[in-house]
Order: structure tokens, then sequence, then C-alpha cells
RNA sequence: CGGGGUGUGGCGCAGUUGGCUAGCGCACCUGCUUUGGGAGCAGGGGGUCCUCCGUUCGAGUCGGAGUACCCCGACCA
């Protein structure tokens, strides 16, 4: 019993924590507020990153790296950015430690402090537009289309593992365009990517919306994001894709000649995801028995369990298990044979279970009898025998089915957690039930913030692609004149 | 930065009104028996009880200060 999982109704935010931790994804580092990502976790991460990337490349963008380190002068260029993110920086100050003169060990040397501090990138529009600068002279210079997988650092009050750490790893992407309509082409066209790959690879589904001026990113003219539900009905930014106007072009004086010979401020975009995706990833699937992980995205596909009494019939076992791990991997599968002889093959189902493994194998003595396997299926937690013929095109099969039944459960989910509210007196109990809830807004941050206030609900998005919530009715607060529903949810 | 809580082998905890050699479960090591849903028995190793100061014949236990972490708020991908 050393990795039971506590259940998610009795306390969610635990149940989580004991889930990242038991299956071997990330745990807490000495250093506060910082996560280490274990080999398992990260190999989720190096899928995403790999999918991503591969989207990214396909529609134009090119990978690059900036500086860690920001000068503090960059960060305080555009009003609106540094107010944003002055409150959780990280600043170096010194570049040299020294031996304590009154002790032992080693103390920060007062005669290496850096006349202009640096910060800890916590994001990095102000260094990379500063060197755009240099890099844009004419329209034959845009659009210029570049993306940086990096980690950055955000000094945050509380944080959780993958959701909010204090340093995280993301990618973001940062393009400059000569005019406004390619600039919101560009936003556009990555929260539809985002939407598509939470979509086919996480089994996520999300909707895409614009974030209401209260909520939008620090210097942005619009914030486009995707939302999603987790299984205790409150909401996660999954993504986030950014058109930046010219405030950056502004801020940081970046004009390219036209072709007409007059100086213009160039058009920006930003976008990005984090490891936070690994977050909503965890949180939308898992169960009381551990993590579920789609097929897409899992490290390992298949684990194999031989069941044996004698050294024979292990080695039979394995050896028929070898032979059928040979067909999967040529099919492209992962596969894992776990042949530990000192746990119980008992044990082992619940490890794997724990770490979210999609198909299951299990071959004891019987079934070298018969010419058959245990195959059992960690999305539905079902299992049947199965003849060993044709085995392997089945578990292939059993991928796309299983992919796509993550996804139907969370469709579902979030279906069954999605309603229309039209009264003050139904929001006030129905926020306290989760979900999503539709309702009618008048425009205004006072409304959102009242809102916020009294129920810690907020805006989440302003739909872009449902056309149902496009209709008139009355602010389900002030009850003024309203042309579109958003969602209001509670988030993390 | 406010409010609450917890610091005892690697992990999770117990330890009564201060008392004698600091204990339990898990994990670990050795051996035997086991293996179709988290094995059993026997033996073994591992502790400056967060730190400092105080009270006392005697402190894991009481008092004070410090410190670290967790939870709830404010802040956020």
């Amino acid at each position: 019993m050393a990795k039971e999982v506590t259940k998610r109704e009795d306390n969610y935010s635990q149940w989580y924590n004991n889930l990242v931790v038991k299956a071997d994804l990330a745990e807490n580092s000495a250093v506060r507020g910082c996560m280490v990502i274990k080999p398992y976790g990260y190999a989720i991460w190096e899928k995403i990153q790999a999918q991503l990337d591969k989207r990214f490349k396909e529609t134009g963008h090119q990978n690059a790296y900036f500086p860690l380190f920001i000068p503090k002068s960059f960060l305080s260029k555009e009003a609106e950015h540094v107010e944003g993110f002055a409150k959780e920086c990280a600043v170096v100050t010194h570049h040299r430690l020294m031996k304590d003169p009154n002790g032992t060990g080693v103390v920060v040397d007062p005669d290496a402090k850096l006349e202009e501090e640096l910060i800890v990138r916590p994001t990095s529009e102000t260094i990379i537009w500063n060197t755009y600068k240099n890099w844009i002279n004419s329209y034959r210079d845009l659009p210029i289309l570049c993306n940086q997988w990096a980690n950055v650092v955000r000094w945050e009050m509380r944080t959780r593992l993958f959701l909010r750490t204090a340093e995280f790893l993301w990618q973001e992407g940062h393009t400059a365009h000569a005019t406004k309509e390619e600039a919101i082409a560009e936003a556009e066209l990555i929260i539809n990517l985002y939407a598509d790959f939470a979509k086919q690879y996480m089994a996520l589904p999300v909707v895409i919306g614009k974030k209401s001026a209260n909520e939008r990113f620090a210097g942005a003219l619009d914030t486009l994001c995707i939302e999603a539900m987790m299984q205790d009905g409150k909401a996660l930014q999954a993504g986030t894709s950014h058109f930046l106007g010219q405030n950056f072009a502004k801020a940081f004086d970046v004009k390219y000649a036209t072709k007409e010979g007059n100086l213009e401020y160039v058009w920006a975009t930003s976008w990005g995801v984090s490891t936070r995706l690994m977050g909503a990833l965890i949180m939308a699937h898992s169960d009381d028995n551990g993590l579920v992980l789609p097929p897409k995205l899992a490290p390992i596909h298949v684990v194999m369990v031989p069941i044996f009494k004698t050294d024979e019939e292990h080695t039979a076992i394995v050896d028929a298990m070898e032979a059928l791990k040979k067909q999967l991997l040529k099919l492209g599968l992962s596969v894992k044979i776990d042949d530990r002889d000192n746990l119980r093959s008992g044990f082992k189902f619940a490890e794997w279970e724990l770490k979210g493994v999609p198909v299951r194998v299990a071959i004891g003595p019987r079934d070298l009898q018969n010419g058959t396997a245990e195959v059992a299926r960690r999305d539905t937690l079902t299992k049947e025998i199965l003849p060993m013929e044709g085995l392997d095109s089945t578990i292939f099969s059993l991928m796309d089915i299983i992919q796509e039944n993550i996804y139907n459960k969370a469709v579902t989910f979030r279906e069954e957690n999605t309603r229309k509210v039209d009264s003050w007196e139904e929001f006030l109990v129905e926020i306290e039930k989760g979900g999503f809830l539709m309702c009618h807004w008048d425009g205004t941050t006072q409304t959102e913030e009242k809102i916020k206030e009294l129920t810690k609900a907020t805006i989440r998005c302003i739909p872009l692609d449902t056309d149902v919530m496009i209709e008139e009715g009355k602010c389900v607060y002030s009850g003024k004149p309203s042309h579109q529903r958003v969602i209001f949810a509670r988030s993390y």
C-alpha cells in the first residue's frame, strides 16, 4: 500500500499533488517554489514540445534563443508591461562571491555590485524587441516569426507543481509584422494551433476566446486564450496568444520603411504555452487509481507484466513478450516489459496504472498454453482475454480508441458542467457547484470586478467561435443590455 | 504581507499530567516460502526528536525567540 493515491472527492488539491509525486512526474525542490521534473514527467513534456515544435515549423516559424537576463531599464520601457510583472521579478544585483571574512562559507562581494541590475526574464518581449530593432529596416525584413523554448521566472507567492511554479519551462513566440491585419491573423493562427493540439494530442477540449480588458496580458491590445475545464469544475488557462499592436515597437522604436518609402512602426504578437499544460493533462483525465495518459503523449504505450512461478515459466513468458514487443515496436509503439522479479504482479498492475500507461498486457502460464493474453485498458479499467495471434494490430488500434474515448469523456464532462445562467440569484447558487457559467455581461470592468469580489469567479473568456453565445440579453449582475454571453468560472 | 497548522530514521506518523533504553507502519538489507490485483514469516541496519536560549534532579514533551515547510486569502501561465 505504499503508493496509494487519495480520492478526488476528498480533497482535490491533495489528490492532485499526491498524484504528481506518486506517478513520478515531479517533486518539490530545495529551492522555494521551484520543482524538479523527473524523467517520466519530462518524457511527456518532450512529446508536447516535439509536436508543438513541428506545428510551429509547418506554419513558417523558426526557433531562436534570447538571453535569460534582461537589463532593468528594458523592462520599464513599456508602461503596462512593467506594471504587470514588476511585483514578481527575481533580480541579479551582484556578479561575484567571496569567502566570508567573519566565518566560514561565502558571502556576496559588495565590490561586485552591478551598475545596472539584471532581471531574470519573467517573459522576453523586452529583450527580444530590443534585438528586433536591429533586425528590421525595411518591409522586406518582415515578417519575423521566431519562437524560443526557454525557462522563465515569476516570483509567485504561492506555487503548485506544474500549475504555478517560480521557474517554469515554456515556449514563447514573438512575431513582427508590417500590418495590423497580418499580426491579428498570426495571433489567431496560433491560438487555433494550440486548440487543435490540445484536442488532438492532449485529448483536452478547450474554449477559444478573448480575454476581457481586465484579464489581458500586460502590454497587449488583445489576448486570445484557450480555457479548459478541470475535473473539479475549475477553469485552467492553457495557452495564450497576444496581439500586441504597436506597443512594443513604439517602446523600443522599431520602424520599417514601407514600399512607398514611409517609416512605420511594426505590429507584434507574442504567444506561449508552458509546463502548465502538464497540470492540465493530469487534472483533466486522471482518476483515483492515478494518471490517465492519452496514448499520443504517453511515454510508454504498452506495459507487459509476466505472471510466473518457476524460472522456466518466466523465461518462456518473457520470450513470448519479446516477440510481441518486436511487432509493436514496428508499429511505432513504445513498450516496456516489467520483468522485475522482486515484485508481485498485483503490485506492478497498480504501479503502471498509477503512471497512466494506456494498455497493459499480462501473460501467465495459462495464457501460454492457450495462446492468449490478458489485455487491460487504463481509460476504462476493463480487461479481456485475447488471442496472441493478431494481438499487435489489435493493440495498435486500441490506441486510437483510447485516445478518442479520453477526449469524449472530457467533452461530456465539460458539457455536463456548462450551463446558461440568467439571474444573479441563480449565479450565486450555480457558481458554488463549479463549472462554466455562460452569462450575459454588460462589458464593463466594474461589473466584472464586482462579480469577482463577490464570488471569486472571473470572466474566463469571451468565446470566439460559438454561435449560440451571440444573442441579446441582460447582464447577469447589472441587468444592462448585452449582445453576447461570456464564460464565468472560478479558475486556477 | 494577514489568518491557521506542522517540524520526531528515506516517507507517513504515535509519543498521555515532563520520567528511565524514543516507538510504529511503509521503504531498505539478508534468508526462506511466494507470484492471475498492491505477499508472508524470521532476522538486520538506520535518529544531533528544526535551531538557540530558558525552567527543572530530569525536556521529544513546558516557556521564549528564531527558522523552515504546508493550508486558506491578496498576486499569477
